[in-house]
DNA sequence: GCCAACGTTGGC
DNA sequence: GCCAACGTTGGC
């Protein structure tokens, strides 16, 4: 299958890309999305070999912070079914899941990270999922913003 | 199925 | 901490 553009945001205080940095082989389970859209985008689009950019929301330093890869499509997030987790879901269960999680490695990090105000700056990223939809928290990106974010830091 | 009340997100 | 935007809930 043709391979797809994601941002994924994350609160870097409960996981973010050290978390994913710090994990072995560098990979780690994206869980607890929970809003209907960004699952079923997970669910239905997310495929294993797309690459993925990670923001980090509700932080001191908003922006993209690394490239990741899929390497594990979607799967029940074992999250939902957990009493010790925040994002138990009292209404899932193993015969009837609602959540999915996928697993992603991390590539590489962007250094320096591009903030927030650098994307708004650039008018060829004027139409990121980012500005429009601000709140979802799996969000597709097109080729062409895919390459012009990597052209900000001299990647290709 | 409508819609008011309420909760959450997330930049500022 | 504020608050606008938006998602969810639940009575009718």
């Amino acid at each position: 299958m043709h391979q797809n553009y994601w941002l994924f945001k994350a609160e870097p205080e409960l996981y973010g890309i050290d978390h994913l940095a710090a994990a072995p082989a560098q990979t780690g389970r994206w869980d607890g999305i929970r809003n209907y859209q960004a699952r079923n985008l997970l669910r239905d689009q997310v495929q294993t070999g797309d690459l993925v950019l990670i923001y980090h929301s509700s932080c001191r330093q908003l922006g993209l912070y690394g490239v990741a890869q899929v390497v594990r499509s979607a799967y029940p997030d074992p999250s939902q079914f957990d009493p010790a987790s925040r994002y138990l879901d009292p209404k899932a269960s193993p015969e009837a899941p609602r959540w999915v999680s996928v697993d992603i490695q991390l590539l590489r990090q962007f250094d320096p990270f591009i903030a927030l105000a650098e994307l708004k700056a650039e008018p060829e990223l004027s139409q990121l999922c980012l500005f429009r939809q601000p709140r979802l928290s799996i969000q597709p990106v097109s080729a062409e913003e895919w390459a012009h974010i990597q052209h900000l830091r001299g990647l290709e």
